[in-house]
DNA sequence: GTCTATACCGAGATAGAC
DNA sequence: GTCTATCTCGGTATAGAC
């Protein structure tokens, strides 16, 4: 996001227009599905071109997923305000990503989550690293249920991601997004700050 | 499991061997990451075997994914009972799916079901006509809700499905399945039958 | 019936010409 | 800096020898 360093030589949005198709293809065919001849095609140009801006397929990857989201600058909005509406807030957010231009790096990392080990262990430390604690940090919470109550929420949210934007699954995939902030926003608010009927034993 | 081939007599089981193999690779690596050599050296057999005894790897996928679950056999011990446990033994029959031997073919589905697109057909299909029609069919809902419910609950159940079993979030990976059915067995059940706020408008 | 050998394709990556 | 040509590898699938 921040400085374009101001340079134009020739054709300095090559690397950009690059980087946003590998987004594309990544989201749409996952890690091992997407082809580096196909990012190409896409960004118009030739395949050798990738590799020169980008060494190999696991740096693209690592380039195209870490410009475009930053929990840090959202976190604030779901956090502030009455701790018992931070469900709510918290899936308003998280639907915010996928349906903004970051979206497709968020579908990206989800579809390569499954098929590649490593993309899987970064999506996993994502969630615990970035987001799910730092959640949990802010509210007043028993350490020893925290981690299952962040775990049961990532599950909630992770398969609504899955329903909407990946399987799409009818009615949840067009469903306006305030239903869903609805309906699973209790949830996720439960999970959070309700009571868990298995929680300390 | 895997026999030795020091006899080498009639037709022995290789079929059913090479499906298991199947079943195992395929939930491993997902449909386009498995392939026919991988499982052909699981079951200790040649690669040309297999194309032998099934055609293309898509008529490989659909053999070992046909067999093992059989979504009417289970759904009695869901539907039977008081009405207000339905969400808790939901979730109850859904993880001891995923523990049984037929699990494999589920994670594999799953894990097909993003990077591939008619697998992700698959999977859709699967979950409407096959599970969560049934589910809603035995219940008395409103019938311009009860999409939204089925699909709200399917969003749940399968996100439980990816943090436990593909992505393995810690606990929910390794916690007992009855604390799941506690903590997310509610969650289910008012998705059914609860108040959802944005219902009928 | 079983497996060896291979055809054929498309992947990622590299060397070097313009 | 950009692209052409090519190397190597691993995939599915098949033909045909034992």
């Amino acid at each position: 996001m921040a400085g374009r360093t101001g340079r134009r030589a020739g054709k300095p949005d090559t690397r950009e227009s690059i980087l946003a198709a590998a987004r594309t293809v990544f989201a749409e065919r996952g890690f091992d599905g997407a082809s580096i001849r196909a990012i190409a095609a896409g960004a118009g140009v030739d395949p050798a071109l990738v590799h020169h801006y980008f060494g190999t397929k696991d740096q693209l990857f690592l380039a195209a997923m870490n410009s475009p989201v930053d929990p840090r600058e959202l976190l604030p909005q779901v956090l502030d305000g009455d701790p018992g509406e931070v469900g709510t807030r918290l899936v308003r957010t998280f639907l915010g990503i996928w349906d903004s231009p970051a979206g497709s790096a968020a579908v990206a990392l989800l579809r390569s989550g499954l098929t590649n080990e490593w993309t899987a262990r970064l999506l996993r430390e994502f969630l615990t690293t970035q987001v799910i604690r730092r959640v949990l940090q802010h509210l007043d919470l028993d350490p020893v249920e925290a981690p299952l109550r962040g775990s049961l929420v990532a599950s909630q949210m992770i398969g609504l991601a899955m329903m909407r934007y990946v399987i799409r699954l009818e009615p949840v995939a067009s469903v306006p997004a305030e239903t869903l902030v609805g309906t699973v926003g209790p949830t996720v608010q439960r999970y959070l700050t309700g009571d868990l009927p298995a929680g300390p034993a």
